[in-house]
DNA sequence: CCATTTCTTGAACAATCATTCAAGAAATGT
DNA sequence: ACATTTCTTGAATGATTGTTCAAGAAATGG
């Protein structure tokens, strides 16, 4: 017998990385071949076809945000001082200059065709953005009564996945900060001002 | 000579349609071959390569968007109610079955990849896109002041992005609506209540 | 009615795609 | 030390990709 000579979860870091850059489709087996370093059978021997990799790296992605997310809302005492600090965090993310969006997001809108030829990873996909949205009801649920909570939590999804958007264009930090103020006025945002 | 035997704006439609759906890089030029009519030698004569179909087809759905939404706004009394109606029509959109979110939208997050391989693509996307935003700021700026047009049209274009992303999971008309009122509270939703 | 220009046709092209597989290397079981 | 199993290698496969081009058809100009 021989075991496996390379990290499997390095392998789908590496992975997620040029699948969340450069989309599904546009990210070819050979780039993948590249950037992990592996030969095209040990890829396949491992995880089968590029949708089982896609696979891979789309439940990594999403039990790692998932993850993040339960651990802050664990560890805090206020769950709105940590939404406003995890909006604060996309702001940064969408002024930077290799701006990406968010893998989840950008799957979704891939792979959401009419034909439907990747109902499966599409599915997966759905399935890890519902999860989050979970965790956002959940934790709000400790403020709020369940029905609320849920209600906000989608409020929230909506700003999300509008931040992913507009994120791309060129907009100021305080302009977004701004933006996201408007529409979640119920947030406690005083809280993570760092203007004097 | 001979005059083109095609409508030039009947095929860009009809490429409009099969780039929407299945994005531009799984939109293959069979495809569109097929869903032309035309053969690929007078494809080429016509537009060029992919990216110069994708750009009138871009071009084509900035256009028509924009002259709808001005054509809304030039008749009505209320931009406001108006824009609650836009908002309305979007979450019929986003419950029918075969929703496939906004065009500019799906191309924006497909062609910002880090290779930059389609930077001009992605830049009329992006034209395209801001010109959408200044024609609501133009419009409520009936109502408002510059500077306060201006902060409020960057609140409907998070939300109508958000929209487009979150339409894609199974939620019920009246959730999305109840979503959008609670981010975009200063709207006239009474203006449109179909309920008694 | 011929010459010229413009458009159409569709087979063919090179490049790239995801994937396979026979052969060799390496590690384990006994 | 040997047999067995497991992983690695990388060239090769057939399909599909976007694109081209020489030849033919059609329409116009004079």
């Amino acid at each position: 017998m021989s075991r496996a000579q390379f990290d499997k979860q390095q392998v789908i870091d590496a992975a997620t990385g040029l699948f969340w850059q450069q989309g599904y489709q546009a990210a070819s087996m050979q780039q993948i071949v590249q950037c992990t370093g592996l030969k095209p059978g040990s890829l396949y021997l491992a995880f089968g076809n590029k949708q089982g990799l896609f696979a891979e790296a789309i439940k990594a992605y999403g039990a790692n945000g998932r993850a993040q997310l339960q651990a802050l809302f664990a560890s805090t005492d206020s769950i709105g001082r940590s939404i406003c600090e995890i909006f604060s965090g996309m702001i940064s993310e969408a002024i930077s200059k290799d701006y990406c969006s968010c893998f989840l997001v950008k799957a979704q809108l891939e792979l959401a065709t009419e034909g439907n030829t990747h109902a499966a990873l599409l599915q997966l996909v759905q399935e890890e953005l519902a999860a989050v949205e979970v965790v956002y009801a959940n934790a709000l649920s400790r403020d709020f009564g369940e029905q609320k909570a849920q209600a906000l939590a989608r409020s929230i999804m909506l700003h999300i996945f509008g931040l992913r958007v507009y994120g791309y264009k060129h907009n100021s930090a305080e302009q977004l900060l701004e933006t996201l103020q408007l529409g979640l006025s119920w947030l406690p945002w005083d809280s993570i001002e760092t203007k004097h």
